[in-house]
DNA sequence: TTCGGGGCTTGATCGATATCAAAGCGCGAC
DNA sequence: GTCGCGCTTTGATATCGATCAAGCCCCGAA
């Protein structure tokens, strides 16, 4: 029930040498301060699980770093990652269709404020901040989904994998020396594929291509870098899109 | 500003012989009476764009009869039908996402409730059962749409449509003198095929499949009639999960 | 009645992506 | 160090669904 008080960006998000002002986006200050004070601080692991109910009581994250990921199953092994929630997002298990398999997990290392669904509501109704916080946050994800939504049915394999790469960056990215976007890539490649409604071999496929064709490398593992923006977002049809829900953050030149 | 009062469903629902009670599912009952006396009521004809912001004001729908349909659209043709809103469930113009031509159609005719969304807050923050049919809209909505997006990346052609029309029937349908559903189908086959991340030539080709098996039959145009609906929805991975969110509206022996 | 048009259906073909299989690589255990 | 395992990459092949094109059905107009 004691939150922690204050947030080291740099820790979670890699041990880029980045300054925090210079990451592309800045969300943990929509956080209400108050929610800090009635929620859980949960600290995840790559991987780990995040239960959707607690002594029966429907629960509520809110992410304050790193990155969740909603997951459901069907029968015979279809698997599709529905949503990615970056800082600033929601995500309450009444989200997740039942009997569906449904399994909320980490991405990568991250902090989230864990609530009940009964509290986190009342928190909301009296104070209009709060309210006004989980609104905008759940109309900014719905958005986001929408453009999943489409890439999953629509894009062929390069421009899913364009646009994945290209939310990443904006996201998550910080400005390189080179003038490009350096980010982390917490997802391994079958979580991707699954993400993208795509193969995993498919996938490795695709990323070999731009890689080949310059637009993206691997500083390192687990770490892409993209120097031209502009010309990954040229391969994604949803490119204006997502830099409008991205708080234009940093539209590339 | 003045809402009608009582609602008639079987004019809405098409000219079925079924009477209301013994529809699959009945929503309305669940939108607070209140909401009807502040918002304007907006009757809708098949293919009618509802406007998202009027006055500089953003607008939220209820829907209270038919259906509504959320697109978007990207360069180069691709269009992708996002969501199908049912009775019961809220469309805030937030949830569309900027700089993808997004567009609010009416499918069908129906009924719906607009509200400005300062007011609609408003509404909600002063009133916990608004509050809260807000808050569960939104949840279901979520859900569903979870489910649709594991549908559009995952699912081969057949398993897409029976997982529509099952979701059709169990929305919409009456129980047919023969023990299964008979419902409208208001989209045409272009917007099932946006709908369903398909090709309209492809779904023509499945539909008739279906069809010829003799899972699917069309006792007139645009309406639909299943009656093994335990046979449909041994077709899709999701049956379970749709059951589930359809207010476990009579699940098939 | 014929005509014309839009939506739907169906067939033939092609291509993108899934699938299967093998090899490469990184990394921790020992 | 070496082993072994899991993740990734790459190649060869199969297949499902998109595309193109023609014909059909329904309906309204003339």
């Amino acid at each position: 029930m004691v939150a922690t008080t204050s947030l080291k960006e740099r820790e979670v998000f890699g041990n880029t040498n980045a300054r925090p002002s210079e990451r592309t986006i800045d969300v943990s200050q929509s956080i209400p301060g108050k929610l800090a004070m009635h929620g859980a601080v949960v600290r995840t692991r790559r991987g780990q699980s995040l239960s959707l109910a607690l002594d029966g009581a429907e629960m509520v994250y809110v992410v304050r770093s790193g990155a969740l990921m909603l997951r459901v199953a069907f029968p015979d092994e279809m698997r599709q990652v529905v949503a990615l929630l970056y800082p600033g997002e929601v995500f309450r298990a009444a989200f997740a269709p039942p009997a569906a398999s449904a399994r909320l997990s980490s991405v990568g290392a991250g902090e989230a404020l864990r609530f009940r669904w009964p509290v986190f509501s009342d928190l909301a109704a009296t104070n209009p901040e709060i309210e006004r916080f989980y609104n905008d946050a759940v109309a900014r994800q719905t958005a986001r989904a929408a453009i999943h939504t489409a890439a999953v049915g629509r894009f062929d394999c390069r421009q899913r994998v364009a646009t994945f790469l290209l939310e990443l960056a904006l996201r998550t990215g910080v400005r390189a020396p080179c003038g490009g976007l350096d980010f982390e890539i917490p997802l391994n490649r079958t979580d991707i594929a699954d993400y993208l409604g795509l193969n995993a071999d498919t996938l490795s496929r695709t990323m070999s291509r731009l890689r080949a064709s310059g637009l993206l490398s691997h500083p390192e593992r687990n770490r892409g870098l993209v120097r031209d923006v502009a010309a990954l977002a040229a391969l994604t049809p949803a490119a204006r899109a997502l830099m409008g829900l991205n708080g234009g953050g940093q539209p590339p030149a």
